[in-house]
DNA sequence: GTCTATACAAGGATAGAC
DNA sequence: GTCTATCCTTGTATAGAC
C-alpha cells in the first residue's frame, strides 16, 4: 500500500470514529508513520483527504453492490444482494480502512457531515443516492416483466422505502447499541419483500416463537 | 426568555446546522447578543451546551409524543401519532430553536455526533430510545389484544422495524435532497401497517397512479 | 518524498473589574 | 450577570533543507 492510500485510510478511520473536526492531522500522520507536513506532499488539504475518504467509501459500496447483484438472478435474490452488500460495506467499514472498529459503524454519518460542510462532495453523495435508487428501480421493473413483483407497485416509492429502511437500520443500529443488527436484518428484509412481491393467497406473517432477542441486555 | 436558554436554542441551532467542532463560542455570543465569557457564566463548558441541546431535543420528541398518542385512540391512530411526532418534531427543529433552517434537519445526526464523543450523553440517548421502544411495544400489545394487530406479531422486531423505518426517513431526507420527504410519509406508514395489522382476505396493495413524483427534479 | 522549523489564526477557558 | 484582557493549546498550512 503506498503511503498515500495509507494516509486516506488512516484518515478515513479517525474521521468515522472522531468526527472530522477533532481529528488532527498530527494524529494521522503519528498512525502513518511520517510527519505532518508530509501529508501536504500527497493532498492539498485535509478537505481534500475527506472528500478522497468519502469517494472511497462510495467506491466500495457502488463495487460490491455490483458483485452482488448478478445479472440474471430473481429479482429476489437481487434485491437481497443489494440490499446485503450496503449493510455489509457499513459493517466491514472497519476491513476497509484496515483497522478495529470495535463498535458499530455509520456510513451514513459522514455523508451527512461532509455533504453539509462541502458543496462538491454534497454533489457527490447525491449522485450515488441517484445511483443507488435507479439499481433499485431497474431491479424492480425487471422483476414486474418476470411477474415476480406486483404489477401495480410505484417502484420509485418502493424504491426509497427500501432504500430508507437500509438507511433506517444502519442510524439505529449505531446509535442503539442495545440492538443486534445481524439478527433483524434478515427479517426486515423478508418483510419488505412480502410488501411488494406477488402473493396468492399464501397465509402472509407466519411468524415463529421469538428464539433470541434482538435487544442486548433487556427483555422487553 | 431567558439569557441561558437564549444561549442553548443558538447554540443548539449551529450545532445542527455546521456541526458541534465547527461552532464557536464567539459565534454564538455574537448572535445571542454578548460576549463569550459570559457563556461560561450560564454553563460550565461547550460539552455542557450540546448536553443541555440534546435534551432540549429529547424532551420535545417525548412530550410531542405524549400530546399526539392519545390513551384510547385506536392502535392504528396511536400509532400513526407516533410516527408523525417523531417526523414532525425532526422537520419542525427550526421552530424549536427559533431559527430559519432552510434546509432538512437530522436529529439523528447530533444524536450520532455526540454519542460517539461523550459518554454520559450517549447514556441519554440510549434511554431514549429505550423510552421509544417502550411506547412502540405498548401500542402494538395493545393493539394484539383489541384485535387490531396479528396475534402472531413479535412486538419486539416490529417496533425496531418501525423505528428503523422512522431513522431511515428522516437520515436519507436530509442527505438525498431530491426527496420529497412529505409525499412519501404518508404512504409509507401505511405500508407499515399493512404488514403488522390483521388483514382478513382483504385485497392488498391496491396502490393508485403515480400523481406527482416523490424525487424532485428528476423523473424516473 | 520526507523532514525541521515556524508562521499564523482561532478556539476554549479563566481572572478579575464593574 | 456581563464585561475586558489574557492565557494557553492546538490546528492548518507553508518555507526551505536534505
Amino acid at each position: 500500500m503506498t503511503t498515500k492510500d495509507k494516509i486516506c485510510r488512516v484518515s478515513l478511520k479517525y474521521f468515522i470514529t472522531q468526527g472530522y473536526e477533532y481529528t488532527s492531522l498530527e494524529q494521522i500522520a503519528n498512525e502513518v508513520g511520517i510527519k505532518k507536513p508530509s501529508i501536504y506532499y500527497h493532498y492539498k488539504s485535509k478537505e481534500d483527504l475527506l472528500a478522497h475518504g468519502v469517494h472511497l467509501i462510495i467506491d466500495e459500496v457502488l463495487s460490491t453492490i455490483n458483485r452482488h447483484v448478478i445479472d440474471h438472478d430473481p429479482c429476489k435474490v437481487q434485491l437481497q444482494g443489494f440490499f446485503e452488500s450496503i449493510l455489509d460495506c457499513n459493517q466491514n467499514l472497519s476491513a476497509l480502512i484496515g483497522s478495529d472498529l470495535n463498535g458499530s459503524t455509520n456510513i451514513s454519518a459522514i455523508f451527512q457531515l461532509s455533504a453539509n460542510r462541502f458543496d462538491h462532495i454534497a454533489e457527490e453523495i447525491t449522485a450515488y443516492y441517484d445511483s443507488l435508487i435507479a439499481i433499485i428501480i431497474n431491479i424492480l421493473n425487471r422483476g414486474v416483466n418476470l411477474g415476480e413483483i406486483e404489477l401495480a407497485l410505484e417502484v420509485e416509492k418502493a424504491a426509497i422505502e427500501i432504500l430508507a429502511t437500509i438507511e433506517g437500520l444502519i442510524t439505529i443500529s449505531s446509535l442503539y447499541k442495545k440492538l443486534n443488527i445481524a439478527q433483524i436484518r434478515t427479517t426486515l428484509y423478508d418483510r419488505l419483500w412480502d410488501t411488494i412481491s406477488i402473493t396468492p393467497i399464501k397465509e402472509k406473517k407466519k411468524t415463529n416463537k421469538v428464539l433470541d432477542s434482538f435487544l442486548i441486555g433487556r427483555k422487553w
